[in-house]
DNA sequence: CCTTATCGTCTACATCTGTAATCAATACGA
DNA sequence: TCGTATTGATTACAGATGTAGACGATAAGG
């Protein structure tokens, strides 16, 4: 079980999990497009993470690079997990209730779960 | 648009979402089935959710009845829609999807969601 | 070889969060 | 009436978080 990763971090593991290894300055970056950050933040953010065993560096001549060590799916199914947790008791189709009551759910997103369900099933 | 609520406000909410108006001494007391938290605790949580805007408190005598401002439905609604928009672009099915992968989907969420589909297309 | 750009590390600092202690006013019980 | 329990308000304080600046080492360019 990792530490919990705040909301400036899961940008930068947002980066690492869709390309790695990368530098610090690729991170920065490749974060500039989202966030107005400067480099300095994205190295804090970067040993914060190696501090939470999040992800690891390996030395490259002068510098690092840097790659996630936890898995993204697995980051994904904690955090949902959670929320669901705290939210709906642990029940996911409360959830979707929710969000079809809030009109968030688009006829698609009805067709996705049905041809979902049905893999499920077989 | 309200501002952040924390996991330890959170609480607080929730019991004041399930019964309100109550007092300091109420909320804390139902909390303490959840949470090992002093009343002092609890006041401080009331006076932060007060200085959000999340609760209102009506004088009672020398104490406060508090309440909630924000409803349940639309903290929830945005939670849910923070986390899948962050976690799966804005889509739920991949959130099912996900959940399914990791086993967290029971036959019981299954048939739940097969039912809410089917009541949603009518 | 000397200057400059770049790297990682250390330090900073305000705000938020978790978790209270203390305090002054007041109501209640003996 | 007098001590005590209760209430809200104020203050505390360590750790997490957002957001960097400063610094010393070093590589690269001229």
């Amino acid at each position: 079980m990792h530490e919990k990763i705040s909301d400036a971090e899961y940008a930068v593991m947002a980066v690492l999990w869709e390309r790695a290894p990368l530098t610090a300055a690729d991170v920065a970056e490749r974060i500039a497009e989202e966030r107005d950050w400067t480099l300095q933040t994205v190295k804090t953010l970067l040993s914060r993470l190696m501090a939470k065993d999040a992800i690891a560096a390996d030395q490259d001549g002068r510098r690092f690079l840097y790659r996630p060590l936890i898995a993204r799916d697995d980051y994904v199914a904690g955090e949902s997990g959670r929320l669901i947790d705290r939210l709906f008791g642990g029940r996911i189709s409360p959830l979707v209730a929710q969000l079809a009551q809030q009109d968030q759910l688009s006829p698609d997103d009805i067709a996705e779960l049905e041809a979902l369900l049905r893999e499920l099933k077989a």
